[in-house]
DNA sequence: CGACACATGTAACACGTTACATGATTTG
DNA sequence: CAAATCATGTAACGTGTTACATGTGTCG
């Protein structure tokens, strides 16, 4: 549900036509999950189906804003009222992939385990990279979407090696690491 | 694509059928993620029209085993030898609430933030509960996924600090916390 | 004019989720 | 026998994703 709400946030700022939506949405949450312009459009039209928003006349040059509802503004309120839980969100594909492949025959699941973690890390460096470079003083929040990535790539990192110790009777070779 | 890999993996240690496989499934990966008994079906369905498994002769007791392929299998191993990056999945529904809060008036971002650290905090709890209570010795896999847990709850916990921090000019109230 | 970017929208499909219909087997 | 459990499967719907059709305005 996050372009439904994502969309209905930004419309609380003012009306609004798919485009704009787009480029508001990519300025604040930063580059990190594009959003296809057809995915706003098929998203409009169910927040329009389900009255959380209304379609306004066309403005001059084909344009056609949209407007948040009464009914959208109480929803959304509740959104940023109630706090989401891990059970509430998709399950988690690298967890499972994990917890299967240890009774998987033939997997290898510490090289499954060495690749995952060298992926991460080269992850983790582009998002430090790009931390630093694009991210202007005043754009707080693309800041923040990017220190999430930071955060959960770095956890994503550590709960690896916490893998590779609890299963691997091999050490965890202590030279492959570059600080 | 957790289930339908999911399935392929527990298919890769012999024919199977549907009850059967989600036993196995919440086995492995434990009560985190429940696994509806009617999602078994369809996602068997779209591995059938896929060719990535094949359905047996129904055996006596109207119990109906499925077997992997050998595209299967290799479309499983490809899975296995694949890491998965940050934006491969999902979009994250926190990261974007709290992203788009910043901008949306009318909210008061402390208290979101405060509130979802709040629930995190208990999850967090509960998981490491969990993990004292229900982890037999012999079930590696659903340690590992309750760790897993722990490792992205603590993640988000830190991250919603740092955001309080970032953002708050009220300081972080540090007689709020229950060590 | 022709190419390109802006802008809207629809159709088709993927996966995940739930509710429902149906039958077989066990058990009180 | 009746109820509960095991077991299979389908129908309907939700969101997310992409490809496509279409129109408009701008600029070389």
């Amino acid at each position: 549900m996050s372009i439904r709400y994502g969309l209905l946030a930004l419309l609380e700022r003012g009306p609004m036509y798919g485009y704009q939506l787009r480029s508001a949405f990519e300025e604040s949450i930063g580059a990190t999950w594009p959003l296809n312009i057809g995915q706003v459009y098929t998203t409009l039209g169910r927040l329009v189906r389900d009255e959380l928003v209304e379609s306004l006349p066309e403005h001059e040059a084909g344009q056609r804003p949209y407007r948040i509802t009464e009914a959208g503004r109480t929803e959304l309120v509740g959104w940023f009222e109630t706090a989401i839980g891990r059970i509430d969100r998709p399950r988690d594909e690298l967890t499972i992939k994990l917890a299967l492949a240890l009774a998987t025959p033939g997997i290898d699941v510490d090289r499954v385990v060495h690749t995952q973690r060298a992926a991460s890390k080269r992850a983790l460096q582009e998002f430090v990279r790009r931390k630093i470079r694009d991210t202007r003083a005043d754009n707080v929040s693309g800041r923040l979407v990017l220190d999430a990535m930071i955060f959960q790539t770095e956890a994503e990192i550590r709960w690896l090696d916490h893998c590779a110790e609890s299963i691997g009777g091999s050490d965890p070779r202590p030279g492959a690491e570059q600080p």
